[in-house]
DNA sequence: CCAGTATCGCACCGATGACTGCTTTTATTG
DNA sequence: CAATAAAAGCAGTCATCGGTGCGATACTGG
């Protein structure tokens, strides 16, 4: 008898800058400081239930407002999950799909490794439903299909956007979510080997 | 100020039958409705924020018991999760590694589609935590272990077991958990033909 | 069949989470 | 600079969650 607010005004579908209204300076302090409070929060671990109320103290932010701009834990986990997984990093551009890869690949590794982004996945996954799911890969998708299109404009034949996923992206996301072993850059590498057989890498050392 | 109850008495430590005090029937038949309960309402996906009391009052049972037995959700949700996961399904034995593992993710795929099952999944990797993770996974690295150690027995050259993780169990778990892309057979066997380069699939139809 | 004990049900309390009108502040627009 | 409307703050209510002590119950071993 819960879960459906549908008194709520909530102008902006709780997506970035309100879409037409009113993007001014308290509105985007507020949403900033709710979103590194969630942050904090999901970090800490402490059990601490992530509850509206908690959150909102720590903001330093009433309650209310964030009942009202987000709706429920969820649509704010997935709020952030988003405004965090997209627009992060560049996509690398070294000349050759491998190093590409490899350098995507590594990215993704050390972005994973942070306990703290990874307790987000975690709690996004845990209460943001199918939204959350998605919010958690961002640009993921489109970023690879950048990178997979730059290099059939160059000329060589490429994996599928699937494959892909499942060859590198898939290890990546189980590894940090199901499993505490340590995501190492060379074993990025190596899934971006046995993806692109044959030839020798591209990135002899790491960053 | 919360999260460690020092009193609970909690003779068993939640799993499975306890240890040597008392499989008998009342508590058997109490944690299987317990059990069910949870399924039911992760599976619901109401939104209705999976307290004990609602679980408790679903199952037919005090939520003392609840709150004496497991000590909160997240111990309550792993425990469904482990029971749920481990021991599920036999361990295929076709006589090649290829025919194991295509059955063997086949039945994975099988598995983590149902909704209910990927409900659960995620509400326990949300609040199980670091314990809820592993126990999504249940035997299934042991499971692999024996049809490789099998393989050995047999002779030929096997990947590692880290290896068939990456290339089988996570793109399983990555779809299911953060796409909504289906889990077809078919591209199971993908998996498998990817993972075990050159010769013809083993099994022409499946099941 | 009986004693012993683990386990469950019941009544109860404090704390706090979810949600609602109303007022006040702040950003935009002319 | 003034008017307007959106968004945030405030106070307060209602429901219910988490947790405890005690008595009743049912399972186990002799």
């Amino acid at each position: 008898m819960s879960s459906v607010s549908p008194s709520a005004p909530r102008t902006g579908p709780a997506g970035a800058p309100p879409a037409g209204s009113r993007p001014g300076g308290r509105s985007a302090r507020v949403r900033a400081a709710v979103h590194r409070a969630v942050k904090e929060l999901v970090a800490d671990e402490s059990g601490d239930a992530l509850t509206i109320p908690v959150v909102a103290a720590r903001a330093g932010v009433h309650a209310t407002t964030v009942y009202r701009r987000w709706g429920s834990v969820g649509e704010l986990l997935s709020d952030v999950a988003t405004s965090r997984f997209t627009g992060g990093f560049v996509v690398p551009d070294t000349g050759s799909l491998r190093g590409d890869l490899e350098r995507y690949a590594a990215n993704m590794a050390r972005d994973l490794s942070d306990p703290d982004t990874l307790a987000l996945v975690r709690a996004t996954l845990g209460s943001g439903g199918e939204q959350g799911a998605a919010a958690c890969q961002g640009d993921r998708r489109q970023q690879l299909a950048a990178i997979l299109e730059r290099e059939e404009a160059r000329g060589g034949g490429t994996p599928s956007l699937d494959h892909l996923t499942d060859a590198l992206v898939a290890p990546l996301y189980y590894r940090a979510v199901f499993t505490d072993l340590p995501l190492a850059t060379a074993w990025a590498r190596d899934l971006v080997a046995r993806l692109l057989p044959d030839e020798a890498p591209q990135l002899p050392a790491d960053r």
